[in-house]
DNA sequence: AGTACCACCTGACGGC
DNA sequence: TGCCGTCAGGTGGTAC
């Protein structure tokens, strides 16, 4: 689920249960999702910090540690989840890392695939540089984003999840965003005028802060939404027309050939 | 600069 | 029932 709407959520999540807590110790089940440091860093940072801020940049979600003393910080790969509960025995199924916050409640960071990460960063500018992450997708402006696109080769799909030119976007919603926009997942970046990639950018807008309010549940989104509709065949939910599946960089990629003809 | 492919992992699903 | 290939919303590295 873990694209910038599902952050987001989880982000609400937290500062709704975790946040404010003081961690007392750090369980770690399985090292292979800590990143950067050791288990023993990473024990002994959280180690009696309260939990003071969340700030999320794109996919990632930084939890900040006593106001100063730097970021956990969490990405969650294509199955991860946060889960807030009180007994030990509610750790849920494939938790990775669960800290035992002092009110005697348990944070688990939940992750099925490991293809997460749970890390402690120091200066979150620092930590978006070397990871090469552009401008978070609900952060930029309008002129931040088309000038960050101007002058790209390539397909407008494979650009708009390339973390590095706005970062926060995923095959899901990116795919969502396209067919708000009419386009064509393959339409070259090149081909689109300013007035084209302003569109684009109201309509990723659009298409974010609409999946966060239904809390990026598929079944609380608008009906024009494709999200409920991802399998090939099914109606478009704009048209009625066909549903295709084609692959894209990679990634199963479904549009409506009829709404986003080829340009 | 961009793309294509592999690797990292686990689990669900369909075909035989 | 069981085995097997394929696929799944992530990123990072390498080779072209």
């Amino acid at each position: 689920m873990p694209e910038l709407p599902d952050v987001a959520v989880v982000k609400t999540y937290l500062g709704r249960t975790a946040l404010h807590k003081r961690v007392q110790s750090t369980r770690v089940f399985d090292e292979s999702v800590i990143k950067d440091v050791t288990r023993r860093t990473l024990q002994r940072r959280l180690k009696n910090r309260e939990l003071s801020s969340t700030r999320r940049w794109g996919k990632h979600l930084f939890v900040e540690l006593d106001s100063g003393d730097g970021w956990l910080g969490l990405h969650f790969g294509m199955t991860g989840l946060l889960q807030y509960h009180k007994d030990a025995a509610d750790t849920p199924e494939h938790t990775r890392v669960r800290l035992h916050l002092s009110n005697g409640y348990h944070l688990s960071y939940v992750c099925r695939r490991k293809l997460g990460a749970v890390r402690i960063v120091g200066e979150l500018k620092t930590f978006a540089e070397e990871h090469d992450l552009g401008p978070d997708a609900l952060e930029t402006d309008r002129a931040t984003f088309v000038e960050r696109l101007q002058g790209r080769r390539g397909g407008i799909k494979s650009a708009l999840m390339n973390q590095s030119v706005v970062s926060g976007l995923g095959n899901v919603y990116t795919d969502e965003i396209l067919l708000a926009a009419r386009r064509h997942p393959d339409h070259p970046v090149a081909d689109l005028n300013e007035d084209a990639l302003e569109e684009l950018f109201d309509k990723m807008k659009y298409v974010l802060e609409t999946a966060i309010e239904a809390k990026a549940d598929p079944s609380d989104m608008p009906d024009t939404f494709l999200l409920p509709h991802r399998s090939e065949g099914e109606a478009c939910p704009v048209c009625g027309g066909e549903i295709e599946k084609i692959t894209v960089s990679g990634r199963s990629t479904y549009y409506c050939p009829s709404c986003q003809p080829k340009p």
